[in-house]
DNA sequence: GTAGGGTTAG
């Protein structure tokens, strides 16, 4: 938009020219009424921030280059601009040109926010630290606007958190922006513990709250799925009014989708009085795992209320169409990314190398993959988990190191994604050596997923001792899903001697997993340890749970069918048994005996 | 005339 001081102004006419010269912008004498402005230089740095704001900033760099002289709040409007149109790298340049050649311009606290920003965009810490040592010299440490600049900083890159609060007890005076830039930096972390101590904190200081930093305090107790913390945020809110902002009831709708239930959720979001597209997208991806059908069906409402969807509502629903599994809903949602020019971006694109890869179509993922201008490490990883679930484990692995070769620092996500390919392609030391690299190389500390994917890769090997030892060797006492995946690897190799301790270990720490017990009946049923196996599955009955059946699902021309095994319902089950019947013969043909023995024990239950 | 924090992705 234009502002509308200078559509205003006698000389300009009534939309912007681009490549308005410098020598046009003379004072006005026509019309010399008090409000307009003053000078020449005055004039160009609004006009500079006006390109900026319509993204042309080729025109702004003419004209700054144009001027005769720059002072220092056209050199920090270079600054800003660039950093507002994500070129934080010209930014940078702009400053340090600004430092060589103006020599007569000294860089003020404007200056100094501004490029720190740019260095938060960079993701450059040792830009960001020079700049620090420049703050100092120039003697702007004292503005708020700084330190909080500094902070922000510090806490958005990597490893820098502590430095942020040391920034943050070096302020002198806090302001509310200073506590949420601070929470902030926990929360993005990941450290939703750490955020939520520094807002108590805050509390405690009696510090005034606002819907940013009430909001941001929301998203940190939802990553901890703390909902008892998040409902009594919720009253707070409610107390002081803050349900008039959309933000903060977005943040409120995030936390009941992640911590509290999808039914409470959508009564927060039919309670709201106003709502955005990002209100709509958030109960969207609240949707897409556990209930996509819902999140399309959310979907295909949202135009009810004139909002258009944008790459983050498209980014949910191409993830709850890959949970579906449906190949042509695929194809429609990816055919309206394209209608709407949101096939590029990096979200929309990342979902659908994700979509094709589950959808069963991998060859339209690698050509997504291939065809990105630029990918992030959620790109290689898609692909990589794509590659791995169509047991193509090599190609991962593959994949891995061209990542790591074209500059993409991988985070732990993609490490689950690499050892998961090695584990399936029985790669496995190669994988310990990914694991290896992990701490030496890139510094991510290993967590319970981690653990449970190098468990997983020594036990699918059979290198069950090896497993044992690690679980024995981890820094922190193992979960259920580690001792989940030793369980799995017991039962799959018969190490009988290692399944009562596993599973023991699986019951104590999460004793809901009703496939615990039943994994170990088998395995005693196995043993032919009756008298075990009698008691294992009472105790299971008493329980009055049963064994989650895994849902099947195929779909032949316009139509989706879903089964579970031992499925009786339906007019298509004749259909389905009688294409499992060709199928048993086709692998009876290439010489697979099925497991009958650990099948037997468990057709009881139904499943 | 130049600067600030919050909500939605593997």
């Amino acid at each position: 938009m234009i502002s509308r001081k200078l559509v205003q102004h006698p000389l300009l006419p009534s939309k912007i020219r681009h490549s308005l010269p410098y020598s046009k912008l003379k004072s006005p004498t026509l019309f010399n009424t008090p409000f307009l402005p003053k000078s020449p230089s005055i004039l160009a740095t609004n006009l500079i921030k006006s390109y900026f704001e319509m993204g042309l900033f080729k025109d702004a760099r003419t004209l700054f280059d144009e001027m005769p002289q720059r002072d220092v709040v056209a050199w920090s409007a270079m600054i800003s601009g660039y950093t507002s149109c994500n070129l934080h790298a010209r930014a940078w340049i702009m400053f340090r040109e600004m430092l060589r050649d103006a020599t007569d311009v000294q860089p003020n606290e404007f200056t100094f926010s501004s490029v720190l920003k740019a260095c938060k965009g960079m993701n450059t810490v040792s830009c960001g630290a020079l700049v620090h040592s420049l703050v100092v010299k120039y003697g702007v440490l004292g503005s708020i606007y700084v330190g909080n600049a500094l902070m922000e900083m510090y806490a958005t890159c990597s490893d820098g958190i502590e430095n942020a609060c040391s920034v943050f007890e070096e302020i002198v005076v806090k302001n509310a922006v200073s506590w949420t830039t601070l929470i902030a930096g926990y929360t993005h972390l990941g450290d939703g513990k750490g955020a939520l101590r520094v807002f108590r904190q805050m509390l405690l200081e009696e510090v005034e709250l606002n819907p940013f930093t009430v909001s941001i305090a929301i998203r940190a107790s939802a990553s901890i799925g703390s909902h008892i913390y998040g409902k009594q945020i919720h009253a707070a809110v409610f107390k002081r009014g803050y349900e008039s902002s959309i933000p903060v009831m977005n943040s409120i709708l995030d936390m009941y989708c992640k911590c509290i239930g999808l039914s409470e959720a959508y009564r927060c979001f039919q309670g709201m009085v106003e709502r955005d597209i990002i209100t709509w997208n958030t109960l969207i991806a609240g949707y897409e795992k556990s209930d996509p059908y819902e999140a399309l069906n959310l979907y295909s409402n949202l135009e009810s209320e004139d909002l258009t969807p944008n790459r983050f509502t498209f980014t949910s629903v191409i993830a709850s169409v890959a949970n579906m599994a449906v190949l042509r809903l695929g194809e429609q949602v990816h055919g309206s990314t394209i209608k709407r020019g949101l096939v590029d971006e990096l979200g929309v694109a990342n979902s659908l190398i994700d979509m094709y890869a589950k959808c069963g179509n991998i060859t339209n993922s690698c050509k997504i993959f291939n065809e990105m201008e630029s990918k992030n490490v959620v790109s290689w990883t898609s692909m990589m988990i794509g590659y791995g679930s169509h047991g193509h484990g090599d190609e991962a692995v593959d994949l891995f190191n061209k990542m790591v070769t074209s500059g993409v620092k991988p985070d732990r996500i993609v490490f689950v994604a690499v050892l998961n390919a090695c584990s399936h392609t029985g790669l496995v030391d190669e994988g310990l050596k990914y694991f290896e690299s992990m701490t030496s190389v890139y510094k991510i500390k290993p967590d319970q997923e981690i653990y449970g994917c190098v468990v997983d890769l020594l036990g699918r090997a059979g290198r069950v001792k090896e497993a044992y030892e690690l679980i024995e060797a981890m820094p922190f006492m193992a979960d259920e899903s580690v001792w989940g995946a030793f369980l799995g690897a017991c039962k799959a190799h018969k190490v009988s001697e290692f399944v009562k301790l596993a599973a023991s270990r699986v019951l104590e720490l999460k004793p809901s997993v009703s496939g615990t017990y039943l994994a170990l009946s088998s395995i005693y049923a196995a043993d032919g340890k009756w008298g075990d196996f009698a008691r294992i599955r009472k105790l299971l009955r008493g329980m009055g749970s049963k064994k989650e059946a895994g849902r099947s699902w195929i779909e032949v021309r316009d139509r989706i069918y879903s089964f579970v095994a031992g499925d009786k319902l339906g007019s298509h089950i004749e259909s389905v048994y009688e294409v499992v019947d060709i199928f048993g013969l086709h692998m009876k043909e290439v010489g697979y005996s099925s497991d009958l023995e650990s099948l037997i024990h468990n057709l009881d239950d139904g499943t």
